[in-house]
RNA sequence: GGACAGGUGGCCGAGUGGUUUAAGGCAGCGGUCUUGAAAACCGCCGUACCUUUACGGGUACCGUGAGUUCGAAUCUCACCCUGUCCGCCA
């Protein structure tokens, strides 16, 4: 959500830097509904507050038992009533417009981030690590998998669908140990507090991450079906109560009924009240923990992690990354969110990026650094590190983390603000996320990294304390 | 799922149609007194928006939304949430 003051001042300014994201200048159409808005606020406000003052009139008027003069007092405000109502509903209609067009604009690029429109403009900042060289042709990590017999890709065809998939044995010992070891690390090395989370959120939690109004279809949502079946239960009682005049005078009555009723079946379905959306990511709930708050600075910054199922519709990736588990609709990711101060988001951006790199060190994963060009960001993001992991069976980078500050831009969305001490004025925090790392893709970097010829997986030194035992993954029995 | 109670500023808490501009207290901040501290006393102490060069002025907000009224924290309706007890449950 942007700031419609700043455009307000500058207006030349923010056309740029939208049109660095691919969106055309729109601060001539947002100015205008903004000064129609406050011209109908300015005038409601005065025509309320000449009604607030007659109505205390009327009261000491009547106190003085002057009946005439209440009268008199009381036709004077009732002319002012029309115009009022005018202005309420046009108030209304214009700040929820402003709002709407604001909270679907990407956030503004940082100044440091490079033109482009897709990752074909992204900078690669550094490597680190060289790419192992083998002996033999290494394999990618279906087929490492399948081989293993610990992958089963038709199981999870089977229980779900497309995009699922089964892990078995001792490469889900080897999933667990790296969520493990990733949250040992953030936790006691970085700072960050260890969490639970939903993975289940309302409308107000996805909107305030940005995953509302404009990208809902690419979450999976439920429903309560209980409560909405209840809801219609009672719906369907009163409705045919109130409408017993159907059942004796209408040519269909029952018709009519069952069309009444289904059109509130179909509402009901959709009614936020009763509707639950699985994260696509633990940045969800961990950033909304600030959601309509004002936090003392002193407290700052809260750094929270947290090992999560993620859940994402991938409905723009169709046909990409099909076979394998390099893009499923479930998956586990060890999340890290930071809430600071305005004027520390910067270093901690540098600082949560270390803490995602550092996994990928203490593994001997090579990986590169990327920093993302301004088209190429997450709608939220003002600024994007990607950690891309070498993956030796696709012979490529492929990305791991993706570490974002996001500004002020979500916390105007959840009004999370912050006052220092001793200080008047609150100011709104600025949020900060990033994996580290996503659990099931760094499960396939090790696989073809760590493959031996034969098939089998070794397990890499600082995992051993998280697999009780377990030195190498390979097949068992025949 | 059943029964009851409740939701007021950072916290506690009064307030059932009009001097409420939300009492009072706690916490916090500043001051007087004191060598210093405590106590006592005095003062300040919610958020957002509109307006003004500024000083200032105004509006909204008492869980949310609608309604009644000249006027709503207060009355009406719906919803949300919390607590307690009972039932069921991983």
């Amino acid at each position: 959500m942007h700031d419609i003051k700043l455009i307000r001042d500058t207006p030349e300014a923010f056309d740029r830097a939208i049109a660095r994201r691919g969106v055309a200048p729109l601060s001539a159409t947002l100015i205008e509904l903004d000064r129609k808005r406050r011209a109908a606020q300015t005038e409601f406000d005065e025509l309320q507050g000449k009604r607030n003052a007659l109505s205390k009139e009327i009261g000491a008027a009547k106190a003085k038992k002057d009946e005439a003069r209440a009268a008199e007092l009381m036709a004077e405000v009732a002319a002012l009533k029309e115009r009022l109502g005018i202005l309420e509903v046009e108030q209304k209609a214009h700040e929820e417009a402003l709002t709407d067009a604001l909270s679907r604009l990407p956030n503004l690029p940082a100044d440091d981030v490079p033109n482009g429109l897709d990752e074909k403009s992204n900078v690669e900042l550094r490597r680190t690590g060289a790419p192992k060289t083998y002996s033999f042709k290494p394999k990618e990590h279906f087929d490492l998998g399948e081989g293993l017999g610990y992958m089963d890709f038709a199981a999870g065809v089977k229980l779900a669908g497309a995009r699922f998939t089964v892990v078995k044995s001792q490469l889900a010992r080897l999933e667990r140990a790296l969520g493990q070891f990733m949250l040992d690390l953030h936790t006691t090395e970085f700072g960050y507090t260890e969490m639970q989370p939903p993975m289940l959120v309302n409308d107000a939690t996805a909107f305030g991450t940005g995953q509302l109004p404009k990208f809902g279809d690419d979450l999976f949502a439920t429903i309560d079906r209980a409560a909405v079946s209840h809801a219609l239960k009672e719906f369907s009682e009163s409705f045919v109560d109130n409408n017993k005049a159907l059942l004796t005078s209408a040519a269909q009555p029952t018709l009519e009924i069952v069309k009444g009723i289904t059109a509130e079946s179909r509402r009901l379905l959709n009614d936020p009240r009763f509707r639950y959306w699985l994260i696509p990511t633990a940045e969800v709930p961990l950033t909304n923990l600030a959601r309509d708050l004002i936090i003392d600075e002193s407290e700052l910054p809260w750094r929270f992690t947290a090992l999560t199922a993620c859940f994402r519709s991938e409905a723009g990736a169709a046909g990409r990354d099909t076979r394998g588990m390099i893009r499923q609709h479930q998956f586990n990711k060890v999340e890290l969110v930071s809430i600071v101060s305005p004027d520390r988001s910067v270093e901690e951006h540098e600082r949560m990026t270390e803490a995602a790199e550092t996994v990928l060190k203490r593994l001997e994963l090579p990986f590169r650094t990327m920093l993302l060009c301004a088209g190429d960001m997450g709608g939220a993001a003002r600024k994007t590190y990607d950690l891309e992991v070498w993956l030796p069976g696709q012979d490529q980078y492929r990305e791991i983390s993706s570490c974002s500050n996001c500004g002020d831009w979500q916390a105007r969305r959840m009004n999370a603000r912050c006052r220092a001490p001793g200080e008047k004025q609150t100011r709104f925090v600025h949020t900060l996320n990033g994996s580290g790392l996503a659990v099931g893709r760094a499960l396939i970097a090790v696989m073809e990294n760590y493959q031996n010829e034969d098939g089998s997986i070794s397990v890499p030194d600082v995992l051993k304390p998280y697999t009780n035992g377990l030195t190498k993954v390979e097949k068992v029995g025949k």
